[in-house]
DNA sequence: TCTATTTGACCCCT
DNA sequence: AGGGGTCAAATAGA
């Protein structure tokens, strides 16, 4: 069917890419790291695109007739859908297939925060021998994306408070919102995955801040951008100065007991006029930790605000922890991918 | 009127 | 058998 070879040209597009990636990534770094070192996010990107696109085709058709047509995605988590879908008319209430051994990341924090996604509520169970209920979201971006992304959020002490969110597949949506969030202060991040497939693949992280305070509705936006190309290593960053936008996305709403709790971030027009920066351990010398290898103007697809500049580091050693507060963000998601 | 949340029902999986 | 995850009608709010 045309379902079949649409998808079947993706897969083949897909892997083509993960073999250019993994070319790259065995090439020697410092004969022609100028070069090689942006290939590597490019074809990121193209990765990207063609996960995206599958999984906008697999969501699209697990709503029709030819579901049982399509090939099994490898890297794709089904998620929900119904082994045998019922005809549109009847109740599908319950209709879904549980995820068996999804990836999970799993956080515990002091309090509620925004991660830079926008998430909708679409469930609340209450749990056995837990005191508070359990929240279940979903990416806003579920159906127009084919995003299948969750996350639960529950409240699992109550004095101090302690919150445990669960997050469960990865976002392959475009984050279309301002991306400044929230204060985050983090040291120990913890992951419940079996799943390795990550354990090559480049991570992004990227920063942005506002940096004109005479529009607030049309800020002009800088970003700074951390290429990490090797998972294992960790290195010394300092994110300093930060603005912030109130006005951000995120979570709609939590219910009325979460949604007391959260983070709020400070008012922009207090803040400094100056960007945030990341400052590895010396910028200018050979052998910082982080490597400089691209500077402005860097286009991040839909995650860039018009006008966006960044720099982006490579990281190549791994003798460094880590302890980070994070007062913006754009991409958040990948940030749990980070092994400390 | 539109969008998001609430909540009982439904069903998978242990 | 029943706990837990999801659906979708009902409801609330902007």
């Amino acid at each position: 069917s045309d379902w079949q070879r649409v998808i079947g040209e993706l897969s083949r597009g897909r892997e083509v890419a993960d073999q250019l990636r993994l070319m790259l990534r065995q090439s020697p770094i410092d004969s022609s790291a100028t070069l090689v070192l942006p290939a590597q996010g490019l074809v990121s990107k193209i990765l990207e695109t063609f996960t995206h696109s599958l999984s906008i085709l697999s969501a699209a058709a697990a709503d029709s007739d030819e579901v049982s047509q399509l090939p099994p995605l490898k890297s794709e988590d089904s998620g929900e859908s119904c082994k045998t879908p019922p005809p549109p008319t009847k109740d599908r209430r319950g209709c879904y297939k549980r995820r068996r051994s999804s990836e999970t990341r799993t956080k515990d924090t002091a309090s509620l925060f925004e991660d830079g996604h926008a998430w909708r509520k679409y469930g609340q169970k209450d749990i056995l021998n837990a005191k508070h209920p359990r929240n279940y979201f979903r990416c806003t971006h579920k159906y127009d994306q084919g995003c299948q992304a969750t996350k639960q959020v529950q409240k699992i002490e109550d004095d101090p408070p302690l919150f445990r969110t669960t997050y469960h597949g990865h976002h392959t949506c475009k984050n279309l919102f301002n991306p400044i969030i929230s204060h985050h202060h983090i040291n120990n991040i913890t992951m419940d995955d079996n799943d390795n497939d990550n354990d090559n693949s480049p991570i992004m992280w990227s920063f942005a801040t506002t940096t004109s305070h005479s529009d607030v509705s049309h800020p002009k936006s800088t970003t700074t951008c951390v290429l990490i190309n090797d998972s294992s290593c960790t290195a010394d960053v300092h994110i300093n100065n930060a603005d912030a936008d109130a006005d951000a996305g995120g979570v709609k709403q939590e219910n009325k007991e979460l949604e007391s709790q959260m983070i709020k971030p400070p008012p922009s027009s207090s803040s400094s006029s100056h960007d945030y920066f990341v400052c590895p351990d010396d910028h200018d010398d050979e052998t910082s930790s982080l490597k400089k290898f691209k500077s402005a103007p860097y286009e991040l697809g839909a995650f860039s605000p018009a006008g966006s500049n960044s720099d982006v580091y490579s990281c190549t050693e791994s003798t460094h922890s880590m302890e980070m507060d994070i007062i913006s963000m754009a991409v958040f998601d990948d940030f749990f991918d980070f092994k400390s």
